[in-house]
DNA sequence: GATTGACTCGTACGGCGTACCATACGAGTC
DNA sequence: GACTCGTATGGTACGCCGTACGAGTCAATC
C-alpha cells in the first residue's frame, strides 16, 4: 500500500482553473531519469540487496507497476544506475599535456573512486555490460596510450591490464572494508594459525589499510612494466 | 540451534555397507561435505540464481530444512563452495627451482583456471571472506616473491598488485564470456558508433578474444614492473 | 523403559519480481 | 459531444524464495 496520502491527490479542487502558478505539490511524473536517480540513492543507503521494486517505488510516492512502463525488469534498473555512476569529465585542466602517465593515472584514480562513492557498483559490475561511460573511458585510456608509445600490438593488452588492475583493487576494496574491529580480528585469527601462514602473518598483510596508497603505488609498477622506455 | 560441528561420526559400524550390491535407493547421509560437493554441482549447472535450498535440497533428496542443520544459512554454502573450489596443489614438480617467476606464473594461471571452471566463483569473491585455501595461496606467493628478492616494504603492494589483477582479468572473463555472436554484435554496435570510440574501434578490443594470451602477457608486464632486475 | 542428543523435515510466514488487467487522461478524429 | 488510441498508473495475484518453529525419528546410554 502505498504509505502516505499526503492529500495532494485527492481531486479536492473546487476548481480544476488551470493555475498559472505552477502547482508543485504531487511528484513530479515517473521518469527513467528520476528511477534511476532514485535507485542510486537507494543503493547508496541500503547496498544491492536493499534495492527492491516496492522500496523503489514506494520512495517514488508510485505504484510499484509503474515503474515497468519505464524500465524493463530490474536487471534494467541495475544497468541504469551502474552506467549512471561512471561518468568521467576528464582532467582538471585539459591542457594538451605530455604527461600521458598523469592522465592514466587521473582516469584510473577517478574510476576507483567513482566506484567506491558508491560501493554497490563494485559488485554489480562483474555482471553486466559495457555502458556508454564506460566506453568512454577505455576510449580515452586508449587513446593516451597511444600517444605514449605503446606498440598498437600491445595496445589490447595494456589496456586490459590496467581494466583489470582497477576493477580487482576496487572490488576487492569493496568487498572487504570491514571496520578495524573486523581486520584485527581477522589478522588475529591469522596469527593464531601462524604457523601455517607464516610470511602473510609477518607482512601484516591484512592490517595494512592504506588501500590508496597502495593502489597507486601498484599502479605505478604496473605502468612501468608497461612503458616502453 | 546453530549446527555444531560433528567431527566424530565415523562411530559408525565398522561395516555395514560391506560388498553386497549397493543399495541403489537411499541416499548417503547428510554432511557438511555433500551438501557443498551438491552445491558446487547445482551452481556449476545453473549459475548463482541457480542455487536455491530448495532445488540444493531436492538434489541431495532431503528435506530444505535438514540442510539448516549442517549449514547455517545459504551465504554459508557460498562461502563454503567457494574456497572449495580454490584449492591448490603446487607446480607438477616441487622442485626447489630458482625460478620464481615461473613459480608465480603457475599459481596464478592455476587460481584464473580453478575460477573459470567455475565461473560462479568469480562473482562471487568479490563478497566472501577469506578462506583457508585463499590464505594459502597468498601464502605461497608471498613466499616466492620473498625467494625473488621483492623488497619487505613492497610486499604487501606486490602481493595486492598481483592479487587485483588476477581477480579483475578473471572476473572480467567470467562475465564478457559471451558467444561468438554477441561479441560480434557487441563490436558491431562500436562500429555504429565508431565517431565516438574510434581508437577501441581500431584496435578491435571487443573482438579480441585470446583471453589466455592477453591474461599471460599483462602478467608478464606486471611482474616486469615489480621485478627489481 | 526413560532419557538424551543428533538429525530430519512439514508447515508457515513474510518478502520478492513481475504477469495480467482495469483504469485514467489528453489528443486527435468524426 | 462521442469515439478511439497512445501513454501512463497501479491493484491484485501467482509462484518462488530464505528460513523460524517445533514435532518427529532413531540409536546410544542409563
Amino acid at each position: 500500500m502505498a504509505a502516505k496520502r499526503s492529500g495532494a491527490r485527492s481531486k479536492r479542487g473546487i476548481n480544476e482553473r488551470l493555475q498559472p502558478v505552477q502547482e508543485p505539490r504531487s511528484e513530479p511524473p515517473l521518469s527513467r531519469e528520476r528511477i534511476v536517480a532514485t535507485a542510486v540513492e537507494l543503493l547508496d543507503a541500503q547496498g544491492v540487496d536493499g534495492l527492491t521494486m516496492r522500496r523503489l517505488a514506494d520512495r517514488l510516492g508510485s505504484g510499484v507497476m509503474s515503474l515497468y512502463w519505464h524500465v524493463d525488469n530490474k536487471e534494467d534498473v541495475f544497468d541504469l544506475a551502474l552506467d549512471s555512476v561512471l561518468e568521467y569529465r576528464g582532467p582538471p585542466q585539459m591542457v594538451e599535456s605530455r604527461d600521458w602517465r598523469g592522465e592514466v593515472v587521473h582516469m584510473l584514480e577517478d574510476w576507483r573512486a567513482s566506484m567506491l562513492r558508491h560501493p554497490w557498483s563494485a559488485s554489480l559490475l562483474p555482471r553486466r555490460a559495457l555502458g556508454p561511460n564506460i566506453l568512454s573511458r577505455l576510449e580515452l585510456l586508449s587513446n593516451t596510450l597511444s600517444r605514449a608509445g605503446v606498440a598498437d600490438a600491445d595496445m589490447n593488452v595494456a589496456i586490459w591490464s590496467l581494466w583489470n588492475y582497477v576493477m580487482g583493487a576496487t572490488i576487492t576494496r569493496a568487498s572487504f572494508d570491514l571496520s578495524d574491529d573486523d581486520r584485527a580480528a581477522a589478522q588475529q585469527r591469522l596469527t593464531r594459525l601462524s604457523d601455517r601462514y607464516p610470511t602473510i602473518e609477518r607482512s601484516r598483510l591484512l592490517l595494512d589499510n592504506d588501500w590508496g596508497g597502495t593502489f597507486r603505488k601498484g599502479l605505478g609498477f604496473l605502468l612501468d612494466g608497461l612503458s616502453p622506455g
